[in-house]
DNA sequence: ATGGTGGACAATCCA
C-alpha cells in the first residue's frame, strides 16, 4: 500500500501535476493542503476518469485538504475536535483497520502573535483527539499533512539563522515533539537520518529549489504498529521538475499490506 | 537592501 502526501498551493492551479502523479506512482492515498478552494468550486470532474475517490474539505480562498482514495472510504470526518475556529484544515478517514489523518497545520504568521497561538492550540488539541480516539500500540494509524514545522537543524537550510521563525522556533518544536511522543514514527527520518531533505522551498528566495535552501515541513507519520509494516518513505523532487510546481513537494510512503 | 514570488481574488491577505 502506497500513502502520499503534497500540498498542492491551489488545487485549482495543479491538477495537471496531480494527475500525473497519480498516474504515474498510482498511490493507493493521496492526503492534499491548500486546495485554496471552497467545495462547490473543486474541480471533481478532472478526476472523474482516473478511479480515485475524493473526500474534500475546503474553505474560500486559503487552507483546504482533500483525499484522493484508490480504495472506498469509510467514517469520514472532516472537524477537528473542539477546533474553535474550524477552518478547513482536517480530515480523517478509514480504510479497513487504517485510520488517515490529514492536517494542514497553522503556519503561524509570527511568534506571540494570536495566529502562532492558535497553532500551539492545533497541536494540543491534535493530541488530545489522537488519545481519545486511539491507542498508539494497537490501531494502525497513518498522520499526513504540512504539519508547518520543522525539529532538528537538519531539517532546514540554515538552523542557525532561522531559528526563532515560526516554522522552526522552541514553542513549536516542544509541542510538536509532545504530539509526536504520543506515538507516531516519522517515517521519512527512519529512512534518512542525513541533512539536506527537503520537502519545501520558499518561493521567495531566488532559486531556493536549485540551490536546495529548503525545509522539511510535510510528514508521514505513523503508529508503531503500521510503522512496523512500512517498507519505505521518501521525497519525490520530481514532481518538483512540472512546468509549474508548488513551493512543496510530494512525500510518499510504502508499506506491506 | 526591511525586498523577493505565487495564489486567490479583486484591495490585500497569506505563505
Amino acid at each position: 500500500m502506497k500513502i502520499a502526501t503534497y500540498n498542492v498551493n491551489s488545487i485549482r492551479s495543479r491538477i495537471e501535476l496531480v494527475k500525473d502523479w497519480l498516474r504515474k506512482h498510482k498511490p493507493d492515498v493521496l492526503c492534499i493542503q491548500e486546495t485554496k478552494v471552497q467545495d462547490e468550486e473543486f474541480p471533481l470532474e478532472e478526476f472523474k476518469d482516473c478511479r480515485y475517490e475524493v473526500v474534500i474539505r475546503g474553505q474560500k480562498k486559503y487552507n483546504g485538504v482533500a483525499v484522493f482514495s484508490r480504495i472506498p472510504l469509510e467514517d469520514i470526518e472532516t472537524e477537528l475536535p473542539k477546533d474553535p475556529l474550524g477552518e478547513a484544515r482536517f480530515l480523517k478517514a478509514r480504510i479497513g483497520k487504517i485510520v488517515i489523518l490529514n492536517t494542514y497545520i497553522p503556519q503561524g504568521q509570527e511568534v506571540d502573535s494570536e495566529k502562532f497561538r492558535y497553532k500551539l492550540k492545533y497541536f494540543r488539541l491534535l493530541k488530545s483527539y489522537f488519545s481519545s480516539y486511539f491507542h498508539p500500540k494497537k490501531d494502525f494509524v497513518v498522520w499526513c499533512g504540512d504539519m508547518n514545522a520543522a525539529l532538528e537543524p537538519i531539517d532546514v537550510y540554515d538552523p542557525k539563522g532561522l531559528w526563532g521563525h515560526v516554522c522552526y522556533c522552541r514553542e513549536v518544536k516542544e509541542v510538536f515533539e509532545e504530539t509526536l511522543k504520543w506515538g507516531f514514527i516519522d517515517l521519512f527520518r527512519r529512512y534518512h537520518p542525513e541533512p539536506g531533505h527537503y520537502t519545501f522551498w520558499d518561493y521567495r528566495i531566488p532559486n531556493a529549489f536549485k540551490r536546495n535552501l529548503g525545509w522539511r515541513l510535510d510528514y508521514i507519520l505513523a503508529t508503531e504498529p503500521l510503522a512496523k509494516t512500512c517498507t519505505d518513505c521518501w521525497i519525490d523532487l520530481e514532481a518538483r521538475q512540472a512546468e509549474k510546481p508548488s513551493d512543496h513537494t510530494v512525500l510518499a510512503a510504502e508499506f506491506a499490506l
